[in-house]
DNA sequence: AAGAATTCCAACCGCCATTCG
DNA sequence: TCGAATGGCGGTTGGAATTCT
């Protein structure tokens, strides 16, 4: 067959979100979830195809997305992982708890990159330092990254972040791919989003304490995160601790990869 | 002050992988 | 087993915002 276009070009909408569009759309995932995505748009009387619905969900409208300017720790974090992943934005989102693999690939593009060639222009004078320096130690990103030795037994976990439906239980939602998803988030999304609520009068505000309130962002830490957040602490731990006894799911890769990079990974307490 | 150049990022495109009937 | 449908990913782009001249 010929591939389906992304969208039938007659009568869907292309182009920036509105806010009353974003507001449809969060209502209806709030309420339904989002099973499928090709239906979505036409249930929730959206004029958008499934995927660019999908898109400004997980890249724009999710709830546990982290907004504003990357820290010093994120960026350096995005440094190491690009070092031994690659382009592999998605595997790297994974690892920064809300940030999107298109924010991290533009930061990447307009920020880290420019940094990296910066430094490798003048990389004898930083030889001496006795500190590694973040650019320095990135250097060799600008080289092939080692991706090709990675693990075939990793698989990706981006869509982790996803958010659910929220009659859905998280087992449901840690099928497939994402099965060895380790940062797995459950209906903490949508849970959170439960209290913003049609009912509410500022249902169709959205404000700077959406976010943040419905984020519990707190939760995590950076970098190299690997603390859950408060609901999805539970998948973390059984995870964790049963790794402690079965090492089949990769967490020991993760774990030296963490150790790798320089990072501290968060465990919880249990 | 204004036009040009640059930066930044949301959104789109197209391909590949996975799921499902 | 096969093919269609769908989801997900990385690369790319359009245009708004910002900075520069």
């Amino acid at each position: 067959m010929g591939r389906a276009p992304c969208c039938e070009k007659m009568g869907l909408k292309r182009g920036p979100w509105t806010p009353e569009e974003d507001q449809v759309l969060i209502a209806f995932i709030q309420n339904y979830g989002h099973g499928n995505w090709r239906a979505l748009p036409k249930q929730a009387g959206l004029l958008r195809c499934g995927k660019s619905c999908r898109l400004r969900w997980t890249n724009y409208l999710r709830p546990d997305i982290k907004r504003g300017n990357f820290s010093n720790e994120e960026e350096e974090t995005i440094i190491k992982l690009h070092e031994m992943l690659g382009n592999r934005w998605s595997a790297i989102a994974g690892r920064l708890p809300g940030r999107t693999d298109n924010e991290i690939k533009n930061v990447w593009h307009t920020h880290l990159k420019k940094r990296l060639k910066k430094n490798q222009t003048t990389p004898e004078k930083k030889q001496n330092s006795t500190e590694t320096s973040k650019c320095e130690t990135s250097n060799s990103s600008l080289s092939e990254p080692a991706i090709n030795s990675q693990p075939q037994s990793i698989t990706e976990n981006s869509s982790s972040y996803d958010s659910v439906s929220p009659q859905q239980s998280s087992s449901e939602f840690s099928s497939g791919a994402d099965s060895s998803s380790v940062i797995s988030v459950d209906n903490h999304d949508m849970g959170t989003m439960g209290e913003y609520n049609e009912s509410s009068d500022n249902f169709f505000d959205i404000d700077e304490s959406f976010w943040t309130d419905a984020l519990a962002v707190e939760n995590f830490n950076m970098p190299g995160d690997f603390s859950p957040s408060a609901s999805n602490e539970t998948q973390v731990q059984s995870s964790i601790s049963s790794n402690s006894s079965n090492n089949d799911d990769g967490m020991d890769f993760w774990f030296d990869l963490f150790i790798q990079a320089g990072m501290q990974p968060v465990l919880p307490e249990f």
